[in-house]
DNA sequence: TCTGGGGTCCTAGGACCC
DNA sequence: TCTGGGGTCCTAGGACCC
């Protein structure tokens, strides 16, 4: 922007993130082929991923494919100190830094080449800083626009950067298969097959309306424009979460109702304590449940007014759960999950029911309601996130709190 | 050891209002 | 007698990403 146009949008990317956090603890596993997670990868070293190992892969089919594959627990409070120090780095280039996850983000340095230098030195720079911090690798892919920063950072993976030069933006581009673009994956991947394109080349080639048959409206012309290099969004700093939300996948056998409203306890409780946190509140919860088929639906409540109370998550998500109870009646469940969006930020002070009564000081029940919360923070504080429902050593499979809850939902009968 | 947990965005239909 | 069209909100489902 203020350079005449030189690339100035950096996407930084830590390379196979929690593995390589993993394997500071382990260093002896240095050069082996080693994935972090449980169940499924959540990361995994490239020797694993030459074996074939993918993130989101169960780790039985990982396993099979590479039978010396070394599994390690994953540690999620070293994840994001990790994180804290790779973003503070980042921070000494420049302050428009957006984050896109705990391990990758954009960084806007139009401002800063005067003070550091060219693109390519300030992302040099950045992935020696980064490494002396942390001993960690980040790859950089620079460039106009970001998806396009973003792309070239994939491209130079493991430990590399591509810096994308103005005016040769296409000759990169379009000779790259299509699911380098952001937004397509398996699905969109065959409906632009069936039409002949293969390349982000071929895509641009193609005509709107004739994507758009396939794919939809707003992908076509979005997935068009990324073609030919057409990017206008920024690097935003201040971006709030549209969602917040806990899931828990469990085995395939049955569950009772008790053992259910606990799992909903628990989530809820989680979900409540990160709202009140960072002084949010939202005001439609959703419940995902998952069946033992994999076959998934939601059903959700919009309240009246916005909340970040555990209790009153836990008792619009109970109701949520027996309704799919309701509705699939003989169908075993193998996961659930409670989300809240339509966030606005809101203080902690004043707690609402959210089910449009008057959130009046001193109501009896939003006082208990609020009781509840505050127990929730306190233990969740004390004990760690596992304080609260099923699994707790502390408060058995029931929890306390959704006795409390149900106690006071007798309460209100007749009222 | 067959399937984690955190999210974003889009589509489509119905209710409701003017 | 005939029966519009735009806009907003809510719900449900699905693709996709890390």
């Amino acid at each position: 922007m203020t350079d005449g146009g030189a690339a100035t949008i950096l996407h930084a990317d830590l390379d196979a993130f929690y593995a390589s956090v993993a394997l500071l603890r382990e260093p002896g596993l240095i050069g082996k082929p080693v994935a972090v997670g449980g169940g499924v990868v959540l990361s995994c070293t490239y020797e694993a991923r030459a074996m074939g190992v993918r993130g989101g892969m169960p780790l039985g089919r990982a396993r099979e494919l590479c039978p010396s594959l070394i599994v390690l627990d994953s540690d999620f409070g070293d994840y994001v100190d990790y994180s804290d120090r790779v973003f503070e780095v980042f921070r000494e280039f420049t302050p428009q830094v957006e984050p896109l996850s705990i391990d990758e983000a954009f960084l806007d340095i139009s401002g800063s080449t005067h003070l550091f230098g060219s693109p390519a030195e300030i992302g040099a720079a950045l992935r020696k800083r980064v490494r002396q911090e942390t001993q960690l690798s980040v790859s950089v892919g620079g460039s106009r626009t970001k998806f396009l920063a973003k792309i070239a950072s994939q491209v130079a993976k493991p430990d590399g950067m591509i810096i994308v030069e103005p005016g040769t933006e296409l000759d990169f581009l379009h000779p790259l298969s299509v699911d380098h673009l952001w937004g397509v994956g398996p699905v969109t991947l065959e409906a632009l097959a069936t039409l002949g394109v293969k390349t982000v080349g071929d895509l641009g080639e193609t005509s709107e309306r004739l994507l758009a048959d396939r794919v939809g409206r707003a992908r076509a012309a979005h997935l068009h424009a990324l073609a030919w290099n057409r990017d206008p969004r920024g690097v935003e700093t201040g971006r709030r979460a549209a969602s917040v939300g806990a899931q828990s996948a469990f085995g395939g056998d049955h569950r009772s109702p008790e053992e259910l409203r606990a799992v909903i306890a628990r989530l809820s409780s989680r979900v409540g304590a990160r709202l009140r946190n960072k002084s949010w509140k939202g005001r439609t919860v959703t419940i995902r449940a998952r069946f033992t088929d994999m076959a998934a639906v939601t059903r959700a409540k919009t309240l009246r007014g916005p909340t970040a109370s555990s209790a009153v998550l836990y008792r619009t998500g109970i109701g949520l759960v027996d309704k799919i109870l309701e509705e699939h009646p003989d169908r075993g469940l193998n996961l659930l999950g409670i989300s809240v969006s339509n966030l606005e930020r809101g203080s902690t002070l004043q707690l609402e029911l959210g089910l449009g009564e008057e959130a009046a000081p001193g109501n009896p029940r939003e006082l208990e309601l609020q009781a509840l919360d505050e127990a929730v923070d306190s233990l969740r504080e004390k004990f760690g996130r596992r304080a609260v429902g099923p699994g707790s050593d502390l408060l058995g499979d029931t929890s306390e709190f959704a006795e409390g809850l149900s106690d006071i939902m007798s309460r209100d009968d007749g009222e």
